[in-house]
RNA sequence: GGCGAGGUAGCUCAGUUGGUCAGAGCAGUGGAAUCAUAAUCCACGUGUCGGGGGUUCAAGUCCCUCCCUCGCUACCA
């Protein structure tokens, strides 16, 4: 297969605060899982990222810490820089907006959509606040609803009674920054025409999607801004924080944030360049017409990567020589919940991704979040599913595999790869399988489908699991100690493929095992075939995940604020009083317990209900010694059909609440003073 | 309000162009095995595919309508 040239972005983190875990689903794990295939798979790749670091926000975060922005954006990218570091990503460049190479980039764009006349001066009325010498955007002024009376509207709608308004109708106006009263003033903006490219956006939507596929998700974002038409965009704001206009006489103004960053990712390129000492490397990727250039992002940036940029690069490339190439392929990713609700800063929702590194092991963040993207819609990340998906899948299935494996070999082949003898019908199919586990997983990503391309690394590990219970080499080791050799030396292949193929999506771990097996990485599509070499010396098999206990998952979950969540009370279901009366709660008095044989949480229990006994089967014995329980008062279901566990009837059930402990519950107990067979209403 | 997405087994989610599509993983129950981090393997799902209507020989899969959840709604990054 021929080498793709392959430019690979990831949108750029806002320097406004740290990145957390939605973020690093929606936009930077997938594309360095992409990124890493790529590389294996011997492509030709640039994957570039950097900070965004303009914009009022920051402006105002600055004012409030009493910080320059300079010092904001600092901060957050040497943070996020560092976070992204620990999490693996590998980019080639992590830029930012702020250095000079970025700013001649945008003005130089900006330059050539002056020049040709492209641009639209328009001028507006806008809100201005003399104390901090500043235009406010809408966000920041607010006042009283001219419609409704509410005092918290903003400057031009008003989210009590949802009315729009012209700006100027708003009544005392304030500025969010000083609380000061702004004055009505005049501004220009340049606005940049996108409807005049509406028609050619829409061809070069629909040539992506038919060659390309794009997703569903991605296309509908994109058909909604068609069906309302493309209307003029202002790109320059009055601010100081930014890269500056750059015409002579303009001051005070800067170009707007959604113009200027998305050319982060070009003059990120450029600052590759430089560190590599290639000049001219960045256009080897951005102005080939033969790169694939793809960029990964979440939902919410849907419209700046398949309309306004290519825009933009139309632009350019209709008064230039040199020409960019345009998005192949905006594989957005939905949103990222946590535990049901949407990561918020202010609220303490979420976990943010320094911190998260500073408890658990990157692998184990990447494995949990890729295997859960939220490709086709939001997900959530659960501490639940942190927890059941390293210690059930990363320890038990591949972890165990491995150290199984390992183990075996050190104990009966020296610690080397045995040879590999006759091969029986299992073996044959094994291998059959284990040569299509890397095209179909190669297959996934290139449809960007990581989700189900790491369900089939983990197959392969469960497929591995299951070959050696059926080799039974423990048992083949005393009778055929050349079949046993076989079943270890597929077993061990078997992992060399598994390294190869998770190394994308658990690349220090992938390291520990090709450390272990002694050997290196090989080129992905060979991965299931190439074999190791016979009497390879192994070494010394290492714990690969240890098991997350339930108190340190809990420590995370009862960190987080509590919230009454009216939402889930309600959602229970109602029943009628009649439904509940079918129900035969009655009070009996347990009179005989013992543990159920082979079970070790079922109890059975003999209960006196004063008229008549019951016999019945309880999981109860993680919270109860059977000799504690004689003598005890308990409310039990009456008329619930019969049913046999362990061979056991059971005639009913015993009421219990959970506790805070995992798996252990507390039976609600009957005042002694209440009769035998009482029923509850 | 408008636009968009979603509502599929206890939980988390898959289900291309309508016809083995009613599924996977987890949880649960039973069993096998013991090389291994008590780790593995096998077997077992009577789900109104949100409700109701319609098209069709045939609909989670198309149309209409209603209910619920979420996102976006342009000078916001």
């Amino acid at each position: 297969m021929a080498r793709e040239k392959v430019l690979v972005t990831s949108a750029l983190p806002y320097a406004n605060g740290n990145i957390h875990l939605g973020h690093l689903s929606g936009a930077y794990l997938p594309a360095d899982i992409y990124v890493r295939y790529k590389r294996l798979n011997g492509d030709d790749v640039v994957y570039v990222c950097g900070s965004d670091e303009h914009g009022v926000p920051i402006t105002v975060t600055a004012d409030k810490e009493k910080i320059t922005p300079k010092e904001v954006v600092d901060k957050f990218h040497e943070a996020n820089k560092k976070a992204f570091q620990n999490f693996g990503m590998t980019f080639d460049v992590y830029s930012r907006t702020s250095i000079p190479v970025h700013h001649s980039t945008a003005q130089e764009f900006f330059k050539c959509f002056y020049d040709q006349g492209l641009l639209v001066e328009k001028k507006s009325m806008q809100f201005f606040d003399e104390k901090v010498n500043k235009f406010l955007p809408d966000r920041y002024v607010e006042g009283t609803c001219p419609k409704c009376g509410n005092e918290e509207a903003r400057s031009d709608e008003c989210e009590k009674c949802g009315s729009l308004y012209d700006p100027t109708e708003l009544k005392n106006p304030k500025s969010k920054m000083t609380g000061e009263t702004p004055v009505w003033k005049e501004t220009s903006h340049w606005y940049f025409p996108l409807g005049k490219f509406q028609e050619r956006l829409e061809k070069y939507v629909n040539e992506m999607d038919a060659n390309y596929k794009w997703k569903d998700n991605v296309l509908q974002y994109c058909r909604g801004w068609f069906n309302e038409v493309l209307k003029d965009r202002a790109i320059t704001r009055d601010l100081d924080w930014g890269v500056k206009v750059p015409l002579e006489d303009v001051q005070n103004k800067v170009l707007y944030v959604w113009f200027e960053a998305v050319l982060g990712y070009i003059s990120a390129a450029k600052e590759l360049s430089e560190l590599r000492g290639e000049p001219e490397l960045w256009k080897k990727y951005w102005q080939d017409k033969y790169t694939k250039y793809i960029a990964f992002i979440g939902k919410d940036n849907v419209v700046f990567h398949t309309i306004i940029f290519p825009a933009i690069l139309m632009a350019w490339n209709d008064a230039n020589e040199t020409k960019y190439c345009l998005p192949q392929n905006v594989p957005a990713n939905e949103f990222l919940n946590f535990e049901g609700k949407k990561f918020s800063k202010s609220r303490g929702w979420g976990i943010d991704v320094r911190e998260f590194l500073e408890l658990f092991p990157a692998d184990t963040l990447r494995y949990t979040l890729g295997a859960n993207l939220p490709e086709g819609k939001d997900t959530d990340f659960f501490w639940k599913e942190f927890q059941s998906r390293t210690n059930g899948e990363l320890a038990d299935i591949l972890g165990n595999f491995v150290n199984r494996t390992f183990t075996f070999a050190h104990k009966h082949f020296e610690g080397k790869v045995p040879l590999r003898g006759t091969l029986a019908k299992i073996d044959e199919d094994i291998l059959e399988y284990l040569k299509e586990v890397p095209v179909k997983a190669a297959e996934l990503i290139e449809r960007y489908k990581i989700k189900d391309a790491i369900f089939e690394m983990m197959n392969l590990a469960r497929a591995g699991n299951k070959y050696f219970n059926d080799s039974e080499p423990w048992k083949s080791s005393k009778t055929n100690k050349e079949q046993c050799a076989s079943t270890i030396n597929i077993c061990l292949n078997i992992i060399y493929t598994l390294a190869e193929i998770f190394e994308p999506v658990i690349p220090f771990t992938s390291a520990k095992i090709f450390d272990m097996l002694n050997a290196k990485p090989t080129q992905w599509l060979n991965s299931g075939k190439t074999n190791l070499v016979e009497g390879n010396i192994l070494n010394e098999p290492q714990i690969l995940f240890a098991k997350l206990e339930d108190k340190i998952i809990e420590e995370q979950i009862n960190k987080l604020p509590q919230v009454i969540d009216l939402a889930a009370t309600e959602a229970v279901e109602e029943i009628t009083i009649d439904e509940f009366k079918r129900v035969k709660l009655k009070v009996g008095k347990i009179i005989a317990a013992e543990n159920v044989k082979k079970s070790d949480r079922l109890l059975k229990l003999q209960i006196d209900l004063g008229t008549e006994k019951r016999q019945l089967v309880a999981g109860i014995a993680k919270s109860y010694n059977p000799e504690d329980l004689i003598g005890k008062k308990i409310l039990m279901v009456a008329n619930l059909k019969p049913a046999k566990l362990f061979g056991i009837e059971s005639q009913g059930m015993v009421l219990a609440l959970d506790t805070h402990e995992e798996g252990k519950v507390r039976l609600i107990e009957i005042d002694e003073a209440i009769e035998l067979g009482k029923t509850a209403k």
